[in-house]
DNA sequence: GCCTGAATGACAACCGGTTGCCGACTTCTA
DNA sequence: TAGAAGTCGGCAACCGGTTGTCATTCAGGC
């Protein structure tokens, strides 16, 4: 059956084949798929009704190689399996794929390096990146901005279009329901050194405190994984206090963990507040109140901002920098002081 | 400073500048840098001081286009978010990086829609496929494998190259375990129809539950969600077993939480069984007994069938099936049946 | 009936590589 | 020393589109 057919060989459309089945030349077919008004509406349709019956799908390598424009963009997280990023991946995922986009997610292992190997590499390969909690410093990012279309994620520096999530200004909510619930010593158990946001929230937890009159106390750096959870909640308990903020829900999540195992109870003899909002702080044990931040839509204003550099006309003035705010979401982790005696 | 650099344009540097710097044709620079023997060591060793002078960086779009390989893999799942195929990505991402290969991750949206088109339009900007849980059809499925190198993760049809994680026999084994607890009467939470390792995994059940004289039920279909979690447990309390295997662990979490607020408690007036051993899985409340699977490996393996397709040579027999072992992980969600009265 | 201009479509160069083919130069052999 | 064999590098076509330029056609205006 199939060896009677006459063109096809199985062999993928390409406009010169709709060229030569319409008898116009291939650069006609072009213009009507891409310009259509450039070409008669009956040429028009005749290309179309020969597209549609050779199945015919251009050739993506070919136009980006022709146009300069690839239709992907990159999308650079530090470590896919960090939950943070799901929600992250898939609002920029999904707002591409409606712009007509393609995702080129890629993992950059927590590496400055393989991060700026990437974004070298991707420079040719997509029209835009946009950077998740880069690890890369300023100057290398502003550089890397200079170079093509990007927008950070969680990552502020000038001349750098970002997305910010505000958790600095989410610590003072937490601290004042921490303080609420009659504790005055508190914690901060920190992220990586490299973390900005890491820095930021430590900056802005110190200032609330000293306004409100209480004792913060900063732990750590610990990496962002429920792993370090363990050394994390014996250095809490060590330090003394009541309370404590934790850089993010990973390593909160593994201080439960461990001060289960020594038969400390959240939140009677501990509070504990999270940051992310991460799947799975809806149902540890106890469940986790954490600073919640809309991530997924941090993707898509992400994917927005970026859209808007690469075609600066279709309105939506270019924002170059957008925050978004930060709530913080009561659970089972954090309850009264304990009164002492 | 940078403006009295004499040849940087600050544009990607070619084959072509560097063949100009060397005084040799563009194709010698070709021939030099991936067919190295081709050229003479003398040149190779000019052109690749020039290269690496300029920072050249191959341009994969062309690359791709005239040589018809792109150094891409495509890998579609159905859900990102799903953190069952977060270590799989993972493990795939990892695999193929160091394989010199870039991973093209794809969100299918639990769509066959979806991901019948991204297959057709990765069949040209991509080298191979990884399909994990496909939604298609076996026809359609076998159909795409049959135009370019593909292998399917959890889905088995004749002619497909594979990797299966085996959870039917980990039934068994969950059955066995539930058995030895005191359990007779215990319910399956079925996944989507469209899911053939739910089937094949209540095939399994039913068979192993009729040698061993106890009984089983089928509930559902539920979406694989947290949220389907609610209306299972329901269920499932409803069809008065005394113990549950759910399609996974999603739908096993989303059930705990249920059951604590009606007030049934797990394991003592419930036990429950997941699948995957995702991640939450060990801290939910009470964490949860499992089937795991070595999911990352899952990914390794395929990617590895894949370019053993890729390239034929290269030794590696191209295996065309390859089965991952499951194995049960007791925690604290199931226990000992209640003793009636 | 002629001129102007818009509409239309063909030609060809180009994007950045790869690769088949061939000629020139070396080197080895008889 | 001539001829054969082998090395090495250049030419040019090609991958599948895009796009600037230009010739042709046709309609309308005078």
């Amino acid at each position: 059956m199939a060896t009677t057919q006459p063109a096809a060989v199985d062999r993928p459309a390409t406009i010169h084949d709709i060229a030569a089945l319409c008898g116009v030349a291939a650069s006609t077919v072009s213009r009507a798929l891409s310009t259509p008004d450039r070409v008669n509406i009956r040429t028009r349709q005749r290309i179309e009704a020969a597209a549609a019956r050779l199945h015919y799908t251009p050739n993506s390598q070919a136009k980006a190689l022709s146009s300069g424009r690839t239709g992907a963009v990159g999308v650079l997280v530090p470590d896919i399996t960090n939950p943070f990023y799901f929600d992250l991946i898939r609002g920029t995922q999904l707002q591409l794929k409606a712009a007509g986009y393609t995702q080129l997610l890629v993992d950059t292992e927590e590496s400055d390096e393989v991060e700026a190997s990437t974004v070298e590499q991707l420079r040719k390969s997509a029209d835009g990146i946009i950077v998740a909690a880069s690890r890369l410093s300023d100057e290398a990012l502003l550089n890397a901005a200079a170079k093509m279309p990007l927008v950070a994620i969680n990552r502020d520096v000038a001349g750098v279009p970002a997305v910010l999530i505000d958790t600095p200004s989410g610590t003072s909510q937490a601290l004042d329901h921490l303080i609420s619930l009659g504790h005055t010593r508190v914690a901060y158990v920190a992220g990586p050194t490299t973390s900005q946001s890491s820095e930021r929230r430590w900056t802005a937890l110190s200032l609330a405190a000293e306004e409100r009159g209480v004792e913060v106390r900063r732990l750590g750096p610990f990496a962002p994984k429920t792993q370090s959870g363990a050394a994390a909640a014996d250095a809490v308990v060590h330090s003394g206090v009541t309370a404590c903020l934790a850089f993010n829900d990973l390593i909160a999540i593994g201080m439960l963990q461990r001060l289960r195992e020594r038969g400390i109870r959240v939140p009677q003899d501990m509070s504990i507040v999270g940051c992310d909002d991460i799947f799975g702080a809806d149902f540890c044990n106890p469940p986790l109140s954490t600073m919640a931040s809309p991530i997924e839509q941090a993707g898509r204003v992400a994917v927005s901002m970026l859209l808007a550099q690469l075609n600066p006309f279709a309105g939506g003035g270019t924002r170059s920098r957008s925050v978004m705010p930060t709530h913080l979401t009561v659970r089972g982790s954090t309850g009264p002081v304990r009164q002492p005696g």
